[in-house]
DNA sequence: CTGAAAGCGCTTACAG
DNA sequence: CTGAAAGCGCTTACAG
C-alpha cells in the first residue's frame, strides 16, 4: 500500500514522467521504454492513486446523487440504471440515501462539494432556504429529477398531467367518487402536482373536490395500507376507485382493501403511480402511470456530462435545460367500469 | 469554485496554517483569529478540497460497496442502513451495483483502489480467479457479506442452518415431497448453501432428493414466477411444498400458482428466505427466514470501522472476524400442515 | 498562540 | 522520445 509512482520510475530505470505518460498514454513513448515501465507496474502490484491524479486534474469522475429513498424499488431501478450508464462512461457514483429531510440533503451536498464530484443528480423535491441558496450558487453542474421552480436543468414527466391523466381515467370509466392517497405536499411534483392533476381533473368533469377523500402518505407501502383503513373507517361507501401517487401506496391499499374482505376491482377500482415492479406483484395487477425509468436515467446522465463536458471547455456556459418525457397509464387489472347498479357478486 | 486556503488567509490576514487549524480545530487559536477566519470563510464561501486533504491525510473517509442489485429489496433495505450508519460516524459510500457479472467485481475493486478508500463492503458471492488474487493481496480493510472460504472477515447468517431449517419446518408440517426454487449455485452462501441445507435436511429425514424437483434462478421474482411454472408443467402433483431461496423468488411462485388457479398455502404450501418487504406484500405473506438485516448493516459497519482504525494505529495487524448472526424462521400464511387425504374444496 | 516551509502523489508545460 | 521541476490544495512537524 505504499508503491507510488517514484518506486515504479525508479525499478524501471525511468522518470516518473516517462511513468505518468505510459499510464494516461498521453503521448507517444517508445515500446522498449513502455515495457519497462509496465513490468515495473506489475512487478510492484503498483496502483495509481486517484487522489493525487484528481488535485492535479481537477477532476474527480465521481457524480453525487442523493435519493430520498432506495428501498422504494421505483428509484432503486433509477439508481441502478444511473449508476451502469454513468460507469460505462467512467465516472462512479457517491449514493446518499435521504431516509429523513431536508437537513440532511444540504450537509450531503457540501460534502459532495468538498469532494469536488464532477457533479451532482439530486432525486430530493422538497425546497427549503439553504437547499435553495446552495443550488442557487453552486458552480457544480446538476441535474435535479423534479421541477423546483428555479433555473436548473431537470429531467421529469409532467406530474401536473399524469395526475391529470390518472384520474381522468378513472372517471372515463364512470367513476365520480374518487378518493386519493396523495404524497407530501412539500414534494413540489410527486406529492403537489399529482395531487393538482386530481383536483383539476375533477373540477373539469363537474366534480366536486370532497377534501375528506384525500390523504397524504410518504408513497411507502406501509402508508397506504394505513390510510386506505382510514378511508374504508371514516368514509366507506363515499368512493368507488382510489388514485395513489405510487404504486407502493397503491399495493398497501389493494391489500388493506382485501384484508377487509372486499375486492379489487369487483368493489374499489386504484390506480397507482410509477410503473415500479410492485405493480406486477400484487395481484391484481395495478392499472398505474408508468413512468419512463431508462429514458429518465440515461437523459439524466446524458444532461449531466453534456453539462460537466460543456463545463471544462468554457467555464462560463451553464446551459440550463429541461427535459420532460412521455408517461403512459398502463392498463392491468385493478381498474374496472363503475356499475352503479351492480348486484354485489361472487364473481 | 476557485478559492482556496491561501485566498482565505490573505483575505483574514493570517497565515494558511492557522486557517487549516480554525477548519480542523486541531489546535487552540486565540478567539480574534479564529472570528477573522470564519468571517474570511462565510464572505468567500470557500469549501475546503476533501481531495487535497486526503492526499495530505492518506485517508478518504470513502467506503465502496459492491451490491449484486440494488432493485432487490433486500439488498437496498441493508445499502440503506449501512449508509445511514456509515454517513453518521463520518464516512460516505461509492456504490457499485453489479448487475451482471464477476469481471465488473474485479473492475470495481480496483477502482476502489485506486480511490484508496478506506474500507470496502463487499456483498458479491461469487468468486473467481483474479476476485480470489484481489482479496488475497490487497491491505485494504473489507468486510465480506458472504463465507468464500478465504481468510477474511464476515458478517454472515449460517445459510446452510437456514436452509436446513426452512426444509425442516416443512417436513415437521407433514410435507416429504418438497421442491426448491434454488439460488445460483456458484454463490456460495445464498446459492450452495442454502441448496445444501435443503438437501441435508431431506436425507435427515429419510425423504430422497428429486433432482427434478431443484431448480435454479436468479433470485428475481420474475425467475421464481418462471421456474414455479416449469415445475407445474413437468412435475405437478409430484410435490406439495416449495422452499425459495428468496423471497422475490418465493413470490414469484406465489403468483404463479394463483395464475394456475391453484391456492397458497391449499394447494401448495411455499416459504420464502431474507424476510424482505416483499414477505408482506404478497398476499398470503410469505412464511419466510428473516435474515437480521439492522444486525448485519451494525455489524458490517462496525466491523469495517473497527478494521480501519485498527489499521491506523499500526499498520500491520489485520484482524480477521467471522460474525455470525442468526436467523428467524417467521410464520405467517403460506404455508400449511400437509393433509394427505384432503378433499379438494373451495375454500 | 502563530507562521514558513516541506511534502502528500500525481500531471504537464517546458526544454532538450 | 525523454526528463527536471513546478504546482494542484491541503496538513503538520518544527521553530519561535
Amino acid at each position: 500500500m505504499g508503491v507510488k509512482i517514484k518506486d515504479v520510475a525508479r525499478a524501471a530505470g525511468v522518470s516518473v514522467t516517462s511513468v505518468s505518460r505510459v499510464l494516461n498514454k498521453s503521448e507517444h513513448i517508445s515500446e522498449k521504454l513502455e515495457k519497462k515501465v509496465l513490468r515495473a507496474i506489475e512487478d510492484l502490484n503498483y496502483s495509481p492513486s486517484l487522489i493525487a491524479k484528481s488535485l492535479k486534474r481537477n477532476k474527480t469522475y465521481l457524480i453525487g446523487v442523493i435519493i430520498p429513498d432506495i428501498t422504494s424499488n421505483f428509484q432503486a431501478m433509477i439508481l441502478s440504471r444511473i449508476e451502469e450508464i454513468a460507469g460505462r462512461r467512467g465516472y462512479n457514483l457517491l449514493v446518499s440515501n435521504i431516509v429523513e429531510d431536508t437537513e440532511k440533503v444540504v450537509k450531503y451536498l457540501n460534502i459532495y462539494q468538498e469532494m469536488r464530484v464532477d457533479g451532482i443528480v439530486l432525486m430530493h423535491e422538497k425546497l427549503n432556504r439553504d437547499i435553495g441558496l446552495f443550488l442557487d450558487k453552486t458552480q457544480i453542474p446538476l441535474v435535479v429529477h423534479a421541477d423546483l421552480g428555479m433555473n436548473l436543468s431537470t429531467v421529469i414527466i409532467d406530474d401536473f398531467k399524469a395526475g391529470y391523466d390518472a384520474t381522468s381515467y378513472l372517471i372515463s370509466q364512470g367513476h365520480r367518487r374518487i378518493a386519493m392517497i396523495a404524497g407530501d405536499k412539500r414534494d413540489l411534483c410527486a406529492g403537489l402536482k399529482r395531487l393538482e392533476g386530481y383536483t383539476v381533473a375533477c373540477m373539469d368533469h363537474g366534480i366536486e373536490v370532497n377534501e375528506a377523500l384525500i390523504r397524504y402518505g410518504d408513497y411507502k407501502l406501509s402508508s397506504g395500507y394505513r390510510l386506505m383503513s382510514e378511508l374504508l373507517r371514516e368514509s366507506r361507501g363515499e368512493f368507488t376507485a382510489v388514485f395513489a401517487a405510487s404504486d407502493d401506496m397503491a399495493a398497501g391499499a389493494v391489500n388493506c382493501i382485501h384484508d377487509h374482505q372486499l375486492h379489487v376491482p369487483g368493489d374499489l377500482s386504484v390506480i397507482g403511480f410509477d410503473g415500479s415492479q410492485i405493480a406486477d406483484i400484487v395481484r391484481p395487477k395495478l392499472t398505474t402511470i408508468k413512468q419512463p425509468v431508462d429514458r429518465i436515467s440515461e437523459c439524466t446522465v446524458d444532461l449531466l456530462l453534456e453539462i460537466i463536458e460543456a463545463n471544462e471547455q468554457s467555464s462560463s456556459t451553464h446551459t440550463m435545460r429541461t427535459i420532460v418525457l412521455e408517461h403512459e397509464l398502463v392498463e392491468q387489472g385493478s381498474c374496472r367500469a363503475y356499475e352503479p347498479r351492480r348486484v354485489p357478486s361472487k364473481d
